[in-house]
RNA sequence: GGGCCUGUAGCUCAAUUGGUUAGAGCAGAGCGCUCAUAACGCUUUGGUUGGGGGUUCGAGUCCCUCCGGGCCUACCA
């Protein structure tokens, strides 16, 4: 039995995510940890919300909440959807959390004791009207370059050209529409990830067989220009991690706080620390999780994540982890996936275009879009998501392959034979190479799933499915019946305990059929069938069952249209 | 401007890293079955691998160039 650490990517606290941004990360790594969990395996599968940064800070300002409310309320809103989802999170953390206050300002001393924060100082724009320094982007003025009104101050969106707040014409807070902005001077707080680029460098080298889109982003980051750049790891923000602290190795750092991308990583391990909390563990219960030298030796760690969020990944975690001098436990393997784009663009929060998860859950099951996300996951390239696509896929690989297998084996034996598994007759050639077939198509699959390469394992459990389509079709129990009926009775007995392999080996896939599959079964081992034949023999003669309810309802065309018109967006 | 990824059948994707007549699923066509959510099975029609050039005994795969998507990033490779 291994031990498999499994962290997706923490989704921002500001807002519902869309299907884009699940099948990117939180979708995938809960594939893995439930195939994982599945193959008997110890896992441990976090995520968290990111709730740091001035997102937050002026979202909370629109709806009249204390940030501390609007992000205890929007976790609150994120664990819904997860839970409605099916995401089988060991836990679901805050980066808000006292465990990554604590662990935040721990990496921050060490990384302070071992030269590698130095102090700069620096002007930036001043807000008196809202009080506060406002980031770049949020002053905006006239573009000095092509004269567009709303540029932003890292960069005009109109003619792309990147800008100085300074450059702005009449700048203005985009949180106030203040234009009492002044310059003044603050003292910030540097990670110098510049030295530590050669050693990042080699560890990157030392990996085997990642993903291309992984190891290219770090390179590019690591080679390009100057190298890899030194980042501000402060902020001029009430609401996050105090860059002043008891212990702290700097002085007069009051009022500021950890930018986000410095405590939102380190939250992984701060969220295990609060699955601990949360069920009575010690510290070293977590703590064997990361720390190579208090049993982490043997985790098999994996992140998955969107393709933006490589280079966090790849080097501004990797960077604190090594520069902290301890032996914390690092990823062992990057699983990163390209953009899902939505019918022909992009997903858009601001136009209200495609589909976002509170919207999926109150229009389909969690399965249906379970399903079509993964098997069409984004990993090779950017992918879409045609509506007509999606109706396809569903109907066909999920009502019609696995759903009617399903119903149409549990009906005709509660018609012949009762509503309990048939006794007589007996597997002869027919079934032996059905058993041959099968496991040839779940070796191939359980393949997949060790290298995590969604689409094919996706492709693999259909074909499984589909062997049984194909095997019911050969066996014809419907004319045998009528001659044998003993002959029939065996085709229907292993034709049920192939159903409940197939909700055994599609559960990370589908979970909720799966669990409504073995539920009608009447069984509630869930242990993987490494033995196929035995498997098939599984649920004995005289085993009483139940014909489930359709387990997956056809989308309609009529249903389709009327989705695609309603997540269109409007300009 | 630079770098990276990408362009394969009507649609969504493969192709063991240069090795036989480029494969699946869906959609289309034909046949079969009737247990089943008009579901299932079998057969079958679709490709000058974005265009052009080159290297090679051999190119979807490597090189050059042009065209089209996408991402990242910055006066610098």
């Amino acid at each position: 039995m291994a031990r498999i650490l499994i962290t997706s990517a923490l989704p921002y606290i500001n807002g519902i995510k869309h299907l884009g941004n699940l099948v990117g990360s939180q979708l995938p790594a809960d594939l893995y940890a439930r195939y994982m969990r599945a193959r008997g395996h110890e896992v441990m599968f976090i995520c968290a919300t990111d709730e740091h940064g001035p997102p937050a800070e002026l979202a909370a300002a629109k709806t009249g909440e204390s940030v501390a409310d609007y992000c205890a309320r929007m976790h609150g809103v994120q664990t819904e959807l997860a839970r409605g989802f099916a995401l089988s999170f060991d836990h679901y953390g805050r980066s808000s959390s006292p465990e990554n206050h604590a662990l935040t300002q721990h990496f921050a001393a060490r990384l302070g004791a071992a030269g590698l924060i130095e102090e700069r100082r620096e002007k930036q724009v001043y807000s008196p009207t809202d009080g506060r320094f406002l980031p770049d982007r949020y002053i905006e003025g006239t573009c000095p370059a092509c004269g567009y009104e709303r540029a932003r101050g890292d960069q005009c969106e109109n003619c792309t050209k990147q800008l100085e707040p300074t450059d702005l014409i009449n700048p203005r807070s985009a949180v106030s529409g203040a234009t009492d902005l002044e310059v003044r001077e603050t003292r910030h707080l540097y990670l110098r990830q510049s030295k530590l680029r050669d050693t990042l460098d080699a560890w990157i080298d030392r990996q085997q067989g990642w993903p291309v889109l992984t190891t290219s982003i770090a390179k590019k980051w690591l080679h390009d220009g100057d190298g890899l750049q030194d980042r501000g790891i402060t902020r001029d923000l009430d609401w996050g991690v105090p860059a002043q602290f008891e212990g702290a190795p700097w002085q007069g750092m009051e009022g500021k706080v950890f930018y986000v991308w410095f405590d939102a990583p380190i939250e992984y391990i701060a969220a295990t620390a609060e699955w601990a909390r949360e069920h009575g563990h010690k510290a070293e219960a977590w703590r064997r999780w990361w720390r190579t030298d208090e049993g982490a030796g043997d985790v098999r760690y994996v992140q998955f994540m969107g393709k933006d969020n490589v280079p966090f990944h790849t080097l501004s975690f990797p960077a604190p982890l090594i520069g902290s001098g301890e032996p914390w436990k690092m990823v062992d393997y990057i699983k990163s996936f390209n953009y899902l784009n939505y019918d022909g663009g992009q997903f858009s929060t601001s136009l209200g275009r495609g589909v976002f998860m509170d919207q999926a859950l109150s229009i389909l099951p969690s399965d249906y879009w379970r399903w079509w996300l993964l098997s069409h996951a984004p990993e090779s390239g950017d992918a879409e998501f045609p509506w007509e696509n999606f109706q396809g896929s569903v109907n066909k690989d999920l009502a019609d392959v696995l759903g009617n297998f399903v119903s149409r084996v549990t009906k005709f034996c509660r018609s012949k034979f009762g509503e309990a598994v048939p006794e007589g007759g007996a597997y002869g050639p027919r079934e032996a190479q059905l058993i041959t077939d099968l496991t040839s198509r779940l070796q191939a699959y359980m393949r997949h799933m060790d290298a995590i390469e969604i689409r094919k394992a996706a492709a693999e459990l259909r074909a499984l499915w589909v062997l049984g389509n194909e095997y019911l079709q050969d066996a014809a129990p419907w004319s045998t019946h009528k001659t044998d009926p003993a002959q029939a009775a065996a085709q229907i007995r292993l034709s049920l305990n192939l159903i409940r392999l197939y909700a055994i080996v599609a559960q990370p896939f589908i979970p909720e059929a799966s669990a409504r599959i073995m539920a009608a079964l009447g069984s509630s081992d869930w242990t993987w069938p490494e033995d196929v034949a035995a498997a098939l023999d599984h649920l004995p003669a005289g085993h009483g069952f139940t014909v489930p309810d359709v387990l997956f309802a056809k989308i309609s065309d009529e249903s389709r249209a009327e989705w695609e018109t309603r997540f269109a967006g409007q300009r």
